[in-house]
DNA sequence: CTGAAACGGAACAGTCGTGTTCCACTACCG
DNA sequence: CGGTAGTGGAACACGACTGTTCCGTTTCAG
C-alpha cells in the first residue's frame, strides 16, 4: 500500500490545522480542527485513530524540527554566544506556532522523549557552557536558566507577532537583540 | 449578611487550590478543583456558581495583585532601567501559579479588562519610554516588546523553579540579572 | 436545647466531545 | 464501463463534566 500523493496532502493539511487551532486553545475540540482543515470529522478520525495520536504526530513533527534547525545553526562554528542567536533564529523560523503549543502545554511535552533531555538539548547545555570557556557568555548565567530564557524569548517573540501585529522580521530582531545582549559578559563593550 | 470568617477562609481555600489545579492543567474539572481544596464538590458550586464564576475571579485576583505589585516598585523613583527591576521582582514574588495561568491561556485573559490595557500595562510602557529618554533602556527595544520580554522571562523564572527544581531566590537571581543585562544600553560600562 | 449556618454526598438531567459504523458521492484508472 | 481510493455526512453509544436539587450531618451561638 503505497502512500499516495493524495494521503500525504491530507495527512499534512490535518496536521497544519491541528497546529493552528490547538495553539489558539489547546483544549479545542476534533471538529474544529476538522473543520480549519477543510475537511470532514471522519477523515481526520481515520488519518489519526484518537486525540492523542494528533498530539503525539505533533510532538514528533516538533522533534524532528528542532533537530533540523540544530543542525543547521551549525553551533560548533565560531563563539558561543553568536552560534546561540543563531540558533535562534533558526528555531524562530521553524517553530511558528507549535511553539506555543509544545512551551505551555504539558500533553505535548509528556510522553516523548522529551525532558528526557533531547539531542539538541544537551548540545544548548554544552554551547553554554564552551561560552563560559570562550567568554563570550555571562558566567553567572546557568546553561539551563539560558535554555529556559532562549525559548521563553522566542514564544515572546511569537506572542509579539500574534498579539501586536508586529511583522516576524521585527519581532525576530528585536528578539535576537534582547538575546544577545542578555548572554553578553558584563564589562565588556558590545560587539 | 455578614461575610462571616468560615466563608471568607472557604472562598480563599478554593480560589488558592483552583490557581495550583488550573495552572498544571487549565482544562482540569472542577471536582479535581474541589479535592485540591479539601471541599466537596456542591460547596464550590455554593461560592462559584458557573466555572466561568471562578475563572473571572482568578483574573480579578490577578488584576489586583499586580496594581499592588505596580505600587509597591515605586516606578517614578530612580533610573527606569532600575524601576523595572524592581517591577519584575514584586511581579515574581506576587503572581508565582498564577503567571502561567494567565500568561498563557486564553480564557483568562478574556472577558476583563485586560489587554484594553489595565493602568499597570500602561504604567509599564510610559517608563520604558522614560529610559529611552533617561538613557538606561537600549533605545531600539520597543517598548511593547520590553513589556512582553519581561513577562516572558518571568514565566522562565517559575519555570525553573518548577521544573528544575532550582529555589526561588536563584531563579529569581538569574531573571533579574537576564533583564537587566537585556535592557541595558549597548556600548557603556554595567553597573 | 433550638435553630441557623455551613457543609458533604447522592442522584439526576443535560450537554458536549469522542470514537465508531454505515452509506452515498466523487474522481480516476484500466 | 466497472472498480477502487478517498472522502463527507448522518447517526449512534459511550463517557465525562456540569449545574442543580434534595437530604442528612456537624458546628456553634443564643
Amino acid at each position: 500500500m503505497v502512500e499516495t500523493g493524495v494521503r500525504t496532502r491530507t495527512r499534512q493539511a490535518i496536521l497544519d490545522a491541528a497546529v493552528v487551532v490547538l495553539s489558539r486553545d489547546s483544549s479545542a475540540s476534533l471538529s474544529e480542527v476538522a473543520r480549519e482543515a477543510g475537511v470532514g470529522r471522519t477523515t481526520l478520525h481515520r488519518y489519526f485513530a484518537e486525540r492523542s495520536d494528533l498530539v503525539h504526530a505533533i510532538g514528533t513533527l516538533t522533534l524532528e524540527r528542532i533537530a533540523v534547525a540544530t543542525d543547521r545553526a551549525k553551533l560548533e562554528v565560531g563563539p558561543a554566544r553568536e552560534a546561540i542567536v543563531r540558533l535562534c533564529r533558526e528555531y524562530f523560523e521553524l517553530l511558528g506556532d507549535v511553539l506555543s503549543l509544545v512551551f505551555t502545554d504539558p500533553q505535548f511535552s509528556s510522553g516523548l522523549d522529551w525532558h528526557e533531555e533531547s539531542d539538541s538539548d544537551l548540545e544548548l547545555l554544552a554551547l553554554v557552557q564552551r561560552g563560559h570557556r570562550d567568554g563570550s557568555i555571562d558566567r553567572e548565567l546557568t546553561p539551563e536558566w539560558v535554555q529556559q530564557a532562549l525559548w521563553a524569548l522566542l514564544y515572546a517573540a511569537w506572542a509579539f507577532v500574534r498579539e501586536c501585529g508586529v511583522s516576524r522580521h521585527e519581532a525576530l530582531g528585536q528578539c535576537l537583540r534582547s538575546l544577545d545582549r542578555m548572554l553578553h559578559p558584563v564589562g565588556e563593550r558590545a560587539g
